[in-house]
DNA sequence: CCAACCATGTAAGCTGTTACATGATTGA
DNA sequence: TCAATCATGTAACAGCTTACATGGTTGG
């Protein structure tokens, strides 16, 4: 399973879509970084079906198959480690919102700011490092930059989790929804 | 050209390396973005060996020729784009720091920033989509990360920007180099 | 002497991209 | 009718990773 198999299969998840309306997507919203063209969504679409995580596809919209709702689900609900990818952090983020219980958000996000945290204390460590003083400056601004996108993330994280926290409450509108 | 091309031929050019001095440099830094593993750097060493772009490696460090020093700055030189990766210009700033003229690298931290704004704009612009209104709330949130990291790496770039501005001028101890 | 590190390499495979081809349908 | 868009696909390649193999050198 590769990120762009999560995307494909998270929005099928979200509701049933053709592969065409699925390069849209990409096309249109910053999830573009995951592909967009023929070459690999079509493919990626054909083994998530032998892998029988979605079914569907001769002209109709795919529809995502029970065990491909369970291994989406085994893969949203990890918490972020330290050393995944932020975007990838993000993709499940984003496909969380209707996860009936906003906890999992909110302990996602805790989650994320850690590992951001985590991260900023890995760079720090490294500037106090003899290698360090030995770099240019321009090298040392580099990894500067790391650091203050690193927290940039992390105080996002924070915010969302407030945000999240006084938001409209668990669940509305999906009340016994098969 | 790829990438870890680029980063190696930058490397060599900074002082002559062997293939594992290299993987040391990945491995001990936060260059290590691009790749580490034997796998990746030998193959690509023999590449630019055959492009006449370094020489040596015979047990021998490499060393940079004068048409790898010319393709490598040819690189450098460019202002960046609004869709080159951050990290790719990020290696090439670190790169600019024996750049004879200092004023290159400050021009390319406004180009960066400009970059960086560009796509902030843009990402603003889809929060004002139809589509937007329509994602769920971590979606939404999601999309904010975006803008709040690329708002953190333009806001670097003129920190940068003062920084390298006053730093101890240009271009101390390598007057008339050829 | 043996573990650890120096140093280089290859083979197989995974992901994804580019570029192309195909044909149906729809609107001006 | 003709361009645009819907819709799907394949072939070729690029770039990198993992895993393995090999042999030399050095320090305890």
């Amino acid at each position: 399973m590769t990120p762009l198999n999560y995307a494909l299969l998270g929005l099928i998840r979200d509701e049933p879509r053709t592969g065409y309306a699925l390069r849209k997507v990409f096309e249109a919203t910053p999830m573009g970084n995951y592909s967009s063209s023929p070459g690999s969504i079509y493919p990626a679409l054909k083994v998530l079906v032998k892998a029988t995580l979605i079914e569907g596809g001769d002209k109709a919209p795919y529809v995502i198959t029970a065990a491909g709702r369970q291994a989406f689900n085994d893969w949203l609900l990890q918490p972020m480690a330290e050393n995944e990818p932020i975007h990838m952090a993000l993709l499940r983020f984003a496909f969380l919102h209707d996860h009936p219980d906003k906890q999992v958000s909110l302990d996602f996000l805790k989650s994320f700011a850690m590992a951001a945290k985590a991260r900023v204390t890995g760079l720090k460590a490294f500037m106090s490092s003899d290698l360090w003083h030995d770099m240019p400056l321009q090298s040392r601004l580099a990894v500067e930059h790391g650091v203050r996108t690193t927290e940039a993330s992390a105080e996002w994280a924070l915010d969302a989790w407030r945000q999240l926290q006084r938001s409209s409450g668990n669940d509305i509108g999906k009340v016994t929804k098969s």
